[in-house]
DNA sequence: TCCTTCTTTAGAATTATTCCAATTTCAACT
DNA sequence: AGTTGAAATTGGAATAATTCTAAAGAAGGA
């Protein structure tokens, strides 16, 4: 069974539970970002399925990546000013994005500490999600 | 005195220390955000100063603000997709952005928390900034 | 098969922001 | 007070990212 098929099985359950469809286009999507986990824009993602679906178009591949992330298989991301990026990784994490590179890593975040960063929350504010973002420089390399 | 005053007292300092010229447009610009800290985008800061500064234009907006952020007057802050939204808040503080309302709320930030967040960044990553925002809903009317 | 709905597509439209070239302002120095 | 050069402002054009729109294409169920 070859890796596509593992991704496409766990997509299809997803758009299933979502009452959507699974389409080629949705797959090789979702592929591209589970192959290449560098949180592409939609445009990285654009040129990385084009060869595989020469047919696709911008719009499809902005249409798929907001379902996904209405699927909860993908999270968007959004640093300042910047297009927004794409992440496969469904576990509580952080990004820090590095400066001089560009590059974004996720950072993992202790369930503990989730607990609390939403503990500073006053009462009757309740979130639905968080996004922790760092700034900066990563020496060691990756 | 009046707080228009006060404002460009603080303005005039911070510029000076930074080697920039105190004009009208980056008074009325700061003294816009100070003024209704409902972090406005710069569209909406351009409509506040327009009447005090007919003359003056959005690109003169941007290019304030701008030198407000370099300044460390004031914090830009992106939620996902929207506009640039601008905060002169400097004390240490994370977003909650209401959805049903659009408003977007300061939430107090305890420097050992901080320090708790900075500690799971892995050795050799070394953050400049660090951005939290929560989105959710906001029951209590505050 | 037919029908309805969902999806994709190409291109136009929109939004936010930046760029640019031409004034204007202003502080410094005669 | 007049000149000069850097800094700042201005309006409009340009760019970038995303969304919208209308038409064509699949796909599942009666």
């Amino acid at each position: 069974m070859s890796t596509h098929a593992i991704h496409s099985d766990a997509l299809a359950q997803k758009l299933a539970d979502s009452g959507l469809r699974n389409t080629p286009q949705r797959e090789v999507v979702y592929d591209a970002l589970l192959t290449k986990r560098d949180h592409p824009t939609a445009d990285e993602v654009f040129v990385r399925v084009k060869p595989q679906l020469p047919g696709i178009s911008l719009a499809t591949v902005y249409n798929c990546l907001e379902t996904l992330v209405q699927c909860d298989l993908v999270r968007a991301v959004n640093f300042e000013r910047g297009p927004t990026r794409y992440c496969p990784n469904l576990h509580p994490h952080a990004h820090f994005h590095d400066e001089t590179t560009g590059a974004t890593h996720d950072i993992e975040l202790p369930t503990t500490l989730l607990a609390k960063i939403k503990a500073i929350l006053p009462p009757g504010y309740d979130a639905d999600a968080i996004e922790i973002t760092f700034r900066g420089k990563a020496s060691a390399p990756r």
